[in-house]
DNA sequence: TGTATGGTAGTTGGATACAAAGTTGAAATC
DNA sequence: GATTTCAACTTTGTATCCAACTACCATACA
């Protein structure tokens, strides 16, 4: 983790949200693992901050769900369940219909070439093979719809569980089929929306979002195959 | 506002915790007024802690939405246009459902009797006319069908939505005849619970909520009408 | 008269010292 | 050998101090 202070003054946040967005990034994609335990002091001496600010991001993200706490004992990194994940990417599905449904109606012709622009720089990418620059558009992408939806509430749902559900998708999306299993979804909703075609729209996303799950569900299954074995064979 | 400090040892929890809840709740209830501005040295002294625990619950209560604070100026309670009003209960009653369906697979017979019980007493509440116990076995109940859902993520949200629309909603129970109309619009709902009668369920829900809303929408005007006369006579 | 500037009071942000509570492990006792 | 107790250590919770920044007001100047 990188040393905070270095980066002061030129940004206009305060330090706090610096911790925040650094523990917040870690955990979102996984290199902070679930399960792990954080320690306040530990964390400052690492980023060289006092432990205030680095108190104040840990409370926050225990508030938004990656971490809970025990008083006077710490802070553990949210591990998910198979069941929690299922749940996550269920409720994800359900209420980005309900956005892409009002974001239909919604969207402006800007928003609509912005979704195109985003389709062709994720061909792009995937022809060079820069698989790391594909979450960042899948993000992008559907936080157009969030936004087209004008809802402050759902976009705030949705973007909530597009972080929840964020370390996952990245798992995936570094394997060439997936990427072109996404992009193609992405194609289809766009294609919806072009048509102003609500059914075709919700088929889409469904397809997609559904698509999405059960890959991960199966990419968890095979990971933790390996594990077994490879602990098997460790000893 | 009480002091804290009396009330310490005997609640488990930390000091930050009971700020937290005590300025949530008058925040949510509507005591302290949407564009207020709170200050922690202020607020410290009237609850006799020192700025810390304030500044922790102020910082969590901006994180969940009520209010925003100004870095190195202050905080201020969020104030929600009709717009947003409109917007936060259309999403409740959208998401509402989601978890309404969840529910009404995976219902227990206990909880269907806790929602039974719960109707009973509202029952009674309303005829001796303790209307300031609505607001809570309003809550109560539809907490019921959150957690029937078996969904994290939705039961969250919802608690989510049902905090942030708490205000309008209490505002409205004290009015008898909306007392009897929500009543209603529960005993509907619990029936198709009991009938496992998902359309039924559905419609029951969007009346209740969508009537509600229109009522709440209504009121506001009824009140910002009286304001500005009142505001007249008093130049 | 209007605008710019400088200063001051007020407020939060960050650091640090200390308190309280929880955890762990070793020693003593049964 | 097992169990209980106690003490040291770890970690968070709280208080307080100082710094940084904002907003506002008064004053000076154009």
């Amino acid at each position: 983790m990188k040393v905070i202070r270095a980066a002061r003054r030129k940004s206009l946040n305060t330090l706090t949200e610096q911790v925040y967005k650094e523990l917040r990034a870690a955990i979102v994609t996984g290199k902070i693992e679930g399960g792990s335990r954080l320690v306040e002091s530990a964390l400052a001496a690492e980023l060289k901050v006092s432990r205030t600010p680095v108190r104040e991001a840990l409370h926050r993200l225990a508030v938004e769900g990656f971490l809970y706490s025990i008083p006077r004992s710490g802070y553990i990194v949210n591990e998910m369940s198979d069941y929690d994940i299922v749940d996550l990417f269920s409720t994800r599905l359900a209420i980005e219909k309900l956005a892409a449904m009002l974001a239909m109606d919604r969207i402006t012709p800007v928003e609509l070439e912005q979704m195109e622009l985003n389709l062709k720089m994720t061909e792009e990418k995937i022809r060079q093979g820069h698989t790391e620059d594909l979450t960042e558009l899948d993000i992008a992408f559907h936080g157009i719809i969030y936004k087209a939806s004008r809802s402050k509430s759902l976009f705030q749902i949705c973007q909530s569980l597009s972080d929840h559900t964020l370390k996952y998708r990245i798992a995936l999306i570094h394997i060439p089929e997936f990427a072109e299993k996404t992009r193609k979804g992405h194609a289809q909703i766009f294609q919806a929306f072009v048509e102003k075609d609500k059914k075709k729209l919700e088929k889409a996303l469904h397809g997609h979002l559904e698509l999405a799950k059960k890959d991960i569900l199966k990419m968890l299954e095979q990971t933790r195959h390996e594990a077994f074995f490879s602990q098997e064979s460790g000893f």
